[in-house]
DNA sequence: TTGTACGCGTTATCAC
DNA sequence: GTGATAACGCGTACAA
């Protein structure tokens, strides 16, 4: 039951017998300060359990310890439709703890800052006034005009996935279409003859490439037409999917992210087809989801954790140096070959 | 391009032709205000492009209109041996759908607030500088002062997931031992003889409640003895569990979370039993994993992001009214019959 | 109803 | 090296 009050630099000062300005000095290890007054001042700091305000701290010196990882979905959602899913799937936990693997060390705080389109002004102003020194963006609708404003404000940001239009700002992505041609690689040399595949949504980038990757190797192998079916990414969707599918009898089906991947699997296993003797399936994201799976899923590797942490070191170091070089980085994927292809 | 020093209150007042006094009180919809002005200043607020510096308002009205989420894991890692698997296991990902789905709505922002012991100290401290107005509480490690010490300094908190020993503190939790009686009953229901339990870790309060529920409740129906292994609420653990009770030729299992039961089905599955014919199984959580299970989990469900919402509510309350009564809010968990028992 | 003036807790720029 | 003092941008008694 302490005092409500909190101690401030001048209590600590009035303590120790010496200016506020030395203590400030003191505590952010400015080192003009006498070594004497030094121990005076950090056991004045200990007595009176000095903890520095640092909305006090950021409002001056323009600097929060704060990035903000910026969901933007600019739908409106009548009650929860989106929202749920989004945080239940692996992905956003994925970059939450690659955000925090470099985040932490350095002292830095992550912020939440969910945001639809009414919110953007309000965010680019949140940002500009210094609540974060920069945001990371996860941009999830189709054209996200959110980029572009951060861009424009000149608010140091690095974005998770590409933009769908260029940008002058940092982004980390992963060869998305490398990825997707992976599969048919390892789908045409299993001597797959009907290949199918189901997609995610048809407008968000990563979706895109996925799609046009997959389509131009296996066109490259002769196969000119795909029969397709899309998904938005959840389980359910992947099992409606591939019951769409099945109509084609196919042998082999490449599906662009895990979830989905499950999904398909249970669906054929119901419609009594053995996997892989029967049709082949290959996933997408390596997430924990694929090895849960029976049999467990071929799969293609998306360091998602790695991808997040390398977003965080970028935006450190453009908070930084600002003028710094905008720069992307692009992740290899890889094929994981389990059991299902 | 614009100007980089953003538009204050002062500046918006000049547009205006008012005292930055007058300002503040429209754009904080305070009511004595002449409809004349109210105009005037509102468009003075478009024109300027003027959006209010939090961290500012804050430092003077000692309210943040944010709350903090704070992971308590007070071991200090090496590398990354738990931070990993914490956020990529569903339960974060449902704590943050559920506290968003209440705080979103409510204009208040989430700060996640990683914290080993190290940073008790100060996590307290920013705390009550009003860097937010009160803390969600996930504390993971068995005997975590950081609840106790949040209590004493009157900091606005709830906890998910009841603290180790009484405290004046709310908290929100699910009725873990009648969870585990559940699952009991089903077992002996369906005449299981031979009966087993995947527990999780022997020392954190959610994981003994399920425990002493378990076999509280077979005891009750004359089954003394409950072969136990336990895990760390991962897959893997799960399959090392299960391999290891296989000794005992159970044909039932309780499995104290679904990510440790899919592991433990496809132990069994490679072991040639079929389940539920040789051996039922029975999860708990009712997590996303269950359904994609195959057969698909009988599980008992625990409504995770209920609980957080809730728990978002009690804070929000709290932070109006920090004289409230502490509450505590149980939920009931039900069994969720589906394949697998 | 509106404006003046002070304080929130820090850091930073000066003289000393 | 150290101590006044002016910002930082805002809310709000108090006076008018």
């Amino acid at each position: 039951m302490q005092s409500q009050r909190l101690p401030t630099l001048e209590d600590v000062a009035r303590v120790a017998g010496v200016s506020r300005a030395t203590v400030s000095r003191v505590v952010n290890g400015v080192r003009n300060v006498d070594p004497q007054l030094h121990e005076v001042v950090w056991s004045a700091v200990e007595q009176t359990g000095y903890v520095p305000n640092r909305l006090a701290r950021s409002l001056v010196t323009r600097r929060s310890g704060t990035v903000a990882l910026v969901v933007s979905d600019s739908e409106t959602h009548d009650d929860d439709p989106f929202m749920s899913r989004f945080f239940a799937d692996p992905y956003f936990g994925r970059v939450v703890g690659g955000l925090m693997s470099v985040l932490r060390p350095a002292g830095v705080q992550l912020a939440l800052q969910m945001v639809g389109a009414e919110g953007h002004r309000r965010l680019v102003g949140d940002l500009r006034n210094g609540q974060a020194d920069g945001a990371v963006v996860l941009s999830l609708p189709a054209r996200d005009p959110l980029p572009g404003l951060l861009a424009e404000a000149r608010i140091p940001a690095v974005l998770i996935g590409r933009p769908a239009e260029p940008l002058p700002i940092s982004y980390v992505d992963l060869a998305n279409e490398t990825g997707a041609a992976l599969a048919a690689e390892c789908l045409v040399a299993r001597g797959c003859q009907r290949v199918s595949m189901i997609s995610g949504p048809a407008d968000v980038p990563a979706s895109q490439d996925r799609i046009t990757g997959f389509h131009r190797a296996m066109a490259r192998h002769g196969h000119a037409w795909v029969p397709s079916a899309a998904g938005n990414f959840t389980r359910e969707s992947g099992e409606q999917a591939m019951r769409a599918l099945l109509a084609e009898e196919p042998d082999g089906v490449f599906v662009a992210n895990d979830l989905m991947a499950l999904g398909a699997l249970l669906v054929l296993r119901d419609a009594g087809k053995r996997v892989p003797e029967d049709v082949a399936v290959i996933g997408f994201d390596d997430s924990s989801a694929a090895l849960a799976a029976r049999p467990a899923l071929t799969t293609i590797r998306h360091p998602l954790e790695d991808m997040a942490a390398e977003a965080a070191k970028l935006l450190l170091a453009r908070v930084e140096d600002p003028a710094g070089r905008v720069s992307s980085v692009i992740y290899e994927p890889t094929l994981v070959r389990r059991q299902s292809a």
